[in-house]
Parts: C-alpha cells; structure tokens; sequence
DNA sequence: TACGATATCTCTTCTATAAGATATCTTCTA
DNA sequence: TAGAAGATATCTTATAGAAGAGATATCGTA
C-alpha cells in the first residue's frame, strides 16, 4: 500500500489502484487481479477491496462482471458515444458523428486555450481540426488542442473518430472527467467557411475540458454544432 | 416488506423505502428511522437497510449525517440550484436566476406539449412564463407546462424562483429527475418580445421532462436563454 | 444556590470482516 | 459432442466494533 498514510481503508485501496492505473501498470481493458487476491496482497479483508471497487465503478473507471472478473475500463469507441458525446436525435438516439475533413497542424496556442491548458503561450499545441456530420448531413466543426509535449501526435496523424480510444492507445493516457459549457451562437466566420450551411444560423457552441486519471487538464475542445434534428441531452439526477 | 418479492434484499428494501416515500408515508426533511430500527422492522440486517440507503444516496433521494441520522431529501432552493440548474458565470460559479415577471394561465395544452406530458390534446394544463435575470440583465424566457390534474395552481399564484420546492410543499409531489435536451435558435418571435435584447440574436434552448419518484413525467419546459457571460455546465464521468 | 465548563452516555452512521450464494468458464467424462 | 462437475470470479447478507453528534449529568467555582 504506497498511496495514503491516513483515512479508511476502502479508501487507501482505491488510491493504490487509481495510482496503478495511472502509472501503467493496470492497463485499459486489462483484467484486475481478484477481490481476494487483492485483499491479500494489501493486506485486507475482500469486502474493503470490494468497497474501493465500487467507488471506481461508481466513476467508471473499472467494469465488473459477475463470474467473470473486473476490468480496466477502455475508451472504446461505444464507451466514448456514451459517455462522452451526448448529441441525440429526436427519437433520443444517440447520433452517431461522420468525420467528413480532419486537419492536424501543430502551432503556438492561441493566448486563451494556453491560459486554459495551463501552459505557457508559446507552448507547441497539437489542433486537430474537424468537421463531422450528423443524421447525414454537415453539422459540427470541432477544434481540439492537446500539448505536444503530453500527446505529439503527428500531422500526417490519421485519427478514429473516438479520440480519446486514440490518446489511451497511443500515449497510455486515459480521460477520466470532462467539464462541458454550452451556449447559443451566431455561426462564426471560420465555422461558417467551412460548415455553409451554417452561415447566419445560430450554432451550439461546447467548450469542454478533459482531465485524465490524476486530475490533470489534458485536452480543451471548441465545437459548434448545427442542432438541426439533434440536440445535446443531459440526465439530471 | 410489500414492494418487490424477487431480487436482492437490498432492492426489496429499495423498493420499499421509494414506495413509502411515494405514499407521503416518508416527508421531505424527515429523519428516517435509524438503520437498525428499519432492519428490525424489516427482519433485514442493518447492513443490508444500509447498501439501499447507499442506492438512494446516489440517486439524491435521501441525504446521510454521521451520528445524526438519514433525511428524505428535500427540494431547497440550494438544491434545485446546485441540481437541477446548470447556468454558471465565466468563472464557474452557479449564476443565480432573479424572476422579473411571471404570468400563470390554465389553458389547453399545446399538442406538442401534451404528447410530451402524456395527457390528451383537450387536457387543461398549468403554464407558468417568466422572464428571468441573470447577472443583472435579462437573459431567459420559460413556459413550464404541468397537468392542472396533478398541479392545481391557482392562476393568481405567487411562485418561488424554486418551482420544485414549491411542487413538494403544495402537492406533495418530488422531482427525481429530469432530461435536458439543448440546442441553438434564432430568437422566436415571443422570446424577442418578451426579451428585446434577444431580438435577431442566438439563443441557447433548453427543453426539459421532469420526472417524480415513481418515474411519471409530470413536468415539461421549454426555456431560450441569452448565453452573454454564462453557460449550461455539464460534468461528464 | 446559580452557572458554566467538562465529562459521559446514548443514539446515530461508518468501517471492516467473514461466510455463503450465484454466475461464468473450463475441463473431464460418457 | 453433449453434459456434468469443478474452479474461480463477483454478489449478497450478516455481524462486530469505530467514530461522530447531541443530550444529559457532573463537578467546580463564584
């Protein structure tokens, strides 16, 4: 037990597996020794490993499986529709995202996404820029900035439409939490070059930040999305 | 023990405590009986009466205090502020909405709305229109729809900025959850009447279904808001 | 006697452990 | 090849003690 001096046991154990999943050493998708084995290299009862367990259930960072075992979670592409990308038609089917262009160029960031990545202004970030289409047709332009030094993804880079399955298999990086702000717009100039059909029309605009396993701003995303049959569906509970 | 007669123990227990909650048996505010006196009466042990209060915790149906005991949860403003009202300032603090006019009618549910709310199209609902404030200015226009069945509110009422709170202290009737849905629109015509500074310009539209503690929609609202200093936050994880 | 600080008692939820039930997959056997 | 038996996993339930909070009693002092 490496992690906490102090405080419940649960509570110890869950921090000594978050760490091991953030150093590498529990690999996505990867399966976890069993409640009782743990509970004895730690030292403790199977009910405690099992109490730390549900708490990293609870975050989504594990998936258990009765008879099976308990697993790493991965940012599969189906993990990554659901919990991370909330666009809905309105039957609330989740409405699955075409890439239609995607552009990769590494660059200074500009002065607000370094304030908010938290790195200097003259830091390299990656933007990977994409337009992507909704229900068939064009209707979200997407810019997403990560720091080169954290993900040096190349500009010849061809990316899956799930990001963050790409981060976690390339870089070892998983994204636990995101935060997401939503306000109405008028379609801005480079939006509406490269979305027409959104020139004059009002666009959803998301700002989001991702964190990875150790709380740590990793990724900041600006979207706009034409909400023409879809819309952003949030569960209040 | 009358709600389930299959499943864990724990869901049975569940089961039970929701139903009685339900019944207006459990009030908002109320202590709980302890989770020994609740075992007794159930001929569970406490720690099967503790893993459902930990079910219902989650779902933010009761609150817990060490050494004090388990409350229904109750609809205070802080709440519905903290839960069910996502609007937050450029530095992430919860915007606090102030009504500057509110107009209640009964009339014939709009056929839009009652295939929402699930009654038929002749059916009298409740509407409530308010103009609300954030940061000082102007910036939302809501219609909230309820069934006058469910919710009698007489149309010289005088509300609380926190609807649900008054739905629990008149009616005896809890939100349990509700499903957003977001998108972008021009100004509608009576948005811009009634909010002139949203004239020509985007708006952020909201639609929310509220649902009570046996899972029924008994609420729906359309709400356009000028997203100018704040957003609809969202956590993701 | 009146009053206030302090200790104690009793109630609560919280933590930790253990044992049996149930689900899943493998392996052996007819 | 089908099916039963066994191994191993999580899931469920139960029990005992720890820790927090508030009421009550106790003791010292003015």
């Amino acid at each position: 037990m490496t992690a906490q001096i102090s405080g419940p046991l649960y509570a110890q154990v869950r921090e000594t597996l978050v760490a091991r999943m953030a150093a590498g050493e529990l690999k996505p998708g990867q399966l976890l020794p069993s409640e009782f084995a743990l509970a004895a290299e730690l030292s403790v009862s199977q009910g405690t490993v099992r109490k730390a367990l549900d708490t990293l259930e609870a975050e989504n960072l594990i998936t258990r499986k009765q008879g099976r075992g308990t697993f790493v979670a991965e940012h599969t592409p189906e993990r990554a529709l659901f919990q991370f990308f909330r666009m809905e038609d309105l039957d609330g089917n989740t409405a699955l995202p075409r890439t239609l262009s995607e552009e990769i160029s590494h660059r200074k960031a500009p002065k607000r996404i370094a304030a908010r990545l938290g790195v200097s202004a003259d830091a390299v970030v990656v933007r990977v820029r994409r337009i992507r289409a909704l229900l068939g047709r064009p209707a979200s332009f997407e810019d997403v900035f990560v720091p080169y030094a954290l993900m040096p993804i190349p500009e010849d880079a061809i990316l899956p439409n799930a990001l963050y399955n790409h981060y976690q298999a390339k870089f070892g990086l998983s994204i636990a939490r995101a935060e997401d702000h939503l306000s109405a717009c008028l379609a801005p100039d480079r939006v509406a070059k490269a979305l027409p059909a959104a020139a004059d029309k009002a666009v959803l605009m998301q700002t989001r930040a991702a964190y990875n396993l150790t709380g740590r701003l990793v990724e900041v995303r600006e979207s706009f999305y034409l909400t023409e049959g879809v819309a952003y569906a949030v569960d209040l509970r």
